[in-house]
DNA sequence: CGGTACTCTTGATCTGGGTCAATGTTCCAA
DNA sequence: TTGGAACATTGACCCAGATCAAGAGTACCG
């Protein structure tokens, strides 16, 4: 979830490097070989639901291309987005056989799964995958704490721009123009979407999204096309302590 | 944080059976000797800090006994906790040199520490360490999932009839009279901890504490010993599905 | 085209929880 | 036994964000 996973893509597994390397850092070839044998592809139109909550869940995977978002519901419909999955980004969970969690995709979505047992039965046999899978679960800790002191403490403006920030720097690499803070991106989200994730309603979302683009924070062309004229501006907005040590 | 580890003690390692247990599940004698020579104590009074975030940290450890927090703080001061760190749960990440977060014992703390770099050895050398620490880390992640929940949907009510609950059910298999669901305990929390943990103030959190005693939710002697007569009741303010799969 | 179904924006009003302030309760130390 | 420090309660008032309501784009389909 969120995290900036430094994934570079590989030459020699160049079927599916995205989730080999997120699986097995080091990625050898014979265990490429293994998971090779019990991997598989399942593609996702955006607003499919990959799994429910409380369903069986006989794989593991990773997000190859395209968004998803996991979510929980209350009884009376409240809902609370938990994590946003973007490629690269690992979902399931080994030793427990349903899913916790909603998982929706908010786009066109490309998943690279692996049944689940044999999956475990490798991880038994190759220390260093168990060990990727603690670092990257680690990981997405810290990222879900990050977000614990956005829900808890942090205003409707704040929020916005912490969410922003996150999907900024994400793309970062992509898109910033060298030598400047200008940083352009598409939201991935409704403005919904946001505010499940946010702990907002989608009202305070869109007035908070005009506020910023009224003060010049943002820039946006259509709803969803985003410019950013300067980051600094907005991590300030965002109240993260400087360098922002969000989700690094 | 806050799961139930269903955490037994193993006659074979006497001294320091807890952290045992937590960092390696079988316990095999070689394994626990090897631990033996890398681990020491450390005990800190209640207030005390234990590490402050951004300090280098070259251990990693459990809580054998009392209640630490993890809290988070802004340059402004709004703190946010994102984790209570309850005997045999364990703090600090291998492979990273850094806290992320500051650890303050808030009740007296003994903690079994491991120096980090002969811990992530030995994690190299035998996998199921790795595996057992990948189970603590979802389960934590789990848990601080559920809790986004709490802190970006629930209203300032619930949100202490879930902290309560979660205190109560942890402490349910030690206090709980057979065949009745009345529970009792003792609150580790000052009401400004508890209001840092929901995203309240301490004036909320003592004004729902007042109205839930008030409604015969709960009873108060004192300040802080507390009896739940139904925890069926304290659950449903809680505004948990039934079954109350927090923290499970 | 015109319709209908989303998604988003904006306004008006209401309210849960924050803020500010005063008072209570323990408990310890002088 | 009294003073003070830390923790807790309670009241009065206020405001950020929720709620309710009315449009405005935008896109797709018959």
């Amino acid at each position: 979830m969120l995290n900036e996973r430094s994934i570079t893509v590989s030459q020699d597994c160049a079927e599916c490097p995205i989730r080999h390397r997120a699986v097995c850092a080091r990625c050898e070839s014979d265990e490429l070989e293994r998971l090779e044998e019990i991997k598989y592809y399942r593609k996702f139109e955006a607003g499919q639901t990959v799994i429910w909550s409380g369903d069986r869940m006989d794989f593991v995977g990773s997000v190859v291309s395209g968004i998803a978002t996991l979510t929980q519901t209350m009884e009376d419909g409240r809902t609370q987005m938990v994590g946003l999955l973007l490629p690269s980004d690992f979902v399931g969970r080994p030793g427990r056989a349903s899913a916790a969690y909603d998982v929706v995709a908010t786009t066109d979505l490309v998943m690279c799964c692996f049944r689940k047992s044999p999956f475990e039965e490798m991880m038994r046999q190759t220390p260093h995958i168990a060990q990727r899978l603690l670092e990257m679960t680690l990981d997405e800790l810290d990222a879900a704490r990050e977000w614990m002191l956005v829900l808890g403490r942090k205003t409707a403006r704040e929020k916005i721009a912490s969410l922003l920030s996150i999907i900024a720097r994400r793309d970062a690499s992509i898109n910033m123009r060298a030598a400047s803070s200008t940083v352009t991106f598409d939201l991935p989200l409704t403005r919904e979407a946001m505010a499940d994730y946010l702990g907002l309603t989608l009202e305070t979302v869109s007035r908070q999204v005009s506020a910023l683009k009224k003060d010049g924070v943002i820039e946006l062309e259509g709803k969803r096309h985003v410019t950013v004229p300067d980051m600094t501006r907005l991590l300030d907005e965002a109240g993260d302590d400087s360098d922002g040590g969000m989700f690094a």
